[in-house]
DNA sequence: TCTGGGGTCCTAGGACCC
DNA sequence: TCTGGGGTCCTAGGACCC
């Protein structure tokens, strides 16, 4: 089997870069996406605003303590999802096999496309800023991991091709939190054990690594530590679910903002159920999350009979949900979600009406010896949860 | 005046079945 | 009274990603 050439293609400040295509007299400036007001968090900073220490997912008011002459602008998701049809339809017409990783990222499997590495690399950035105006970070490598690590490495505009060879010099001497997969609670342990860089993990014993963190990702530490990973490119996948959640603008009393909060419950509900239907889905669990003043998160969720996309059957659901809360704290958050997924059309026909005579029974009373006997060898059995 | 919104996958316990 | 073993489904929470 040759070895394959996966690249990883991440757009620069992608949301930023979108807006000041339309405002380029800002782009000298320090620009942040996101809600300025009270709850607002940055979505995406340009990189004028990341030299003040300006990031993503940093609460609005804090990126204004930090710089106070930074630009807030609005989030405008149809405009980005717009440049993200552009950008990844640029790329297709280099190369067939993408895995879509969201709205500003995608792995593209190279290993059958013709020509260099390198060539291939500047091809799909030259096709890209062509339909978009816009760059990208690109990392080309034997594998999604690398290519991952390898887009992170020159951004912005970068192009890193990463072979196996280059694994102990380029990749060991970074820190653990740059492997796709290691988080702040993973990461923070690891430094606990004194292992901080990815070289430290692949010194580490792995035995040692699947008893401290278990035997799928101990295991899986150990492997992507040596720069091994398998993963296929998913061109095609199905979503599992679907949901609509709100941070208030002040916290939420259960009981004195009852109508408030209601108001909120049946819009999301109704949000929910139309995003199912335009996209053609049915779904059989319903859940919602709320988040209190203390920002403790719960979950609630039921699997009902049949699946569903109907606003009044969701809120229904979701509202038998509500009732196995607690409520002593106000919120600040709502939620409601859908999952167990399946295509609305490929749902059951309803059962045809009984021929005349036969039985109107769900499960008619036969020979016990012989229902017991049978039973193993039945692959679907009724499922009485849920009912 | 802290901390968005929309996802995926994993784990773990209990119910239930054979 | 001393209590298996394997499987699936459901539920809740958590880590992580973009």
């Amino acid at each position: 089997m040759p070895e394959r050439r996966i690249a990883h293609i991440d757009m620069d400040a992608f949301y930023a870069s979108v807006e000041l295509l339309r405002r380029p007299e800002l782009r000298e400036l320090p620009v942040a996406i996101g809600g300025r007001g009270g709850r607002g968090v940055v979505t995406t900073a340009n990189y004028v605003a990341r030299r003040y220490g300006v990031r993503s997912a940093m609460p609005a008011r804090k990126a204004l303590e930090l710089c106070p002459q930074c630009i807030f602008l609005p989030v405008d998701f149809d405009e980005y999802r717009k440049f993200s049809r552009l950008f990844k339809a640029a790329i297709a017409t280099l190369a067939p096999q993408i895995e879509d990783r969201g709205i500003d990222e995608v792995y593209v499997d190279l290993t059958e496309v013709a020509g260099e590495t390198a060539a291939l690399g500047r091809a799909l950035k030259q096709r890209i800023v062509e339909a978009t105006g816009l760059t990208c970070s690109i990392g080309i490598a034997p594998n999604k991991l690398l290519a991952k690590i390898g887009s992170d490495l020159e951004k912005p505009d970068g192009l890193t091709i990463l072979r196996a060879d280059d694994i102990e010099p380029r990749i060991w001497p970074l820190p653990v939190r740059r492997i796709n997969g290691v988080g702040p609670k993973a990461s923070a342990r690891l430094n606990g054990m004194g292992i901080a860089s990815i070289g430290d993990l692949a010194r580490h014993d792995a035995a040692a690594l699947v008893g401290r963190f278990g035997p799928n990702y101990g295991r899986w530490l150990h492997e992507v530590a040596h720069g091994r990973d398998e993963r296929p490119i998913v061109t095609e996948s199905e979503p599992r679910s679907r949901s609509r959640e709100t941070t208030f603008e002040r916290d939420l009393h259960p009981l004195r903002d009852r109508a408030e909060l209601r108001e909120i419950f049946t819009r999301l509900c109704a949000q929910v159920a139309q995003d199912l239907q335009r996209r053609r889905y049915v779904g059989r669990t319903i859940g919602i999350k709320l988040r209190f003043d203390d920002f403790r998160t719960v979950t609630r969720d039921m699997t009902i009979a049949q699946p569903t996309a109907d606003a009044a059957e969701i809120q229904k659901a979701a509202r038998a949900c509500l009732k196995r809360v607690p409520l002593e704290r106000k919120l600040r958050l709502l939620g409601v979600r859908v999952s167990s997924l399946s295509a609305a059309d490929a749902l059951p026909a309803r059962p045809p009406p009984p021929a005349p005579g036969e039985s109107l029974e769900l499960f008619p009373a036969v020979d016990q010896a012989h229902a017991k006997s049978e039973g193993r060898l039945q692959s679907a059995s009724p499922n009485h949860r849920g009912h």
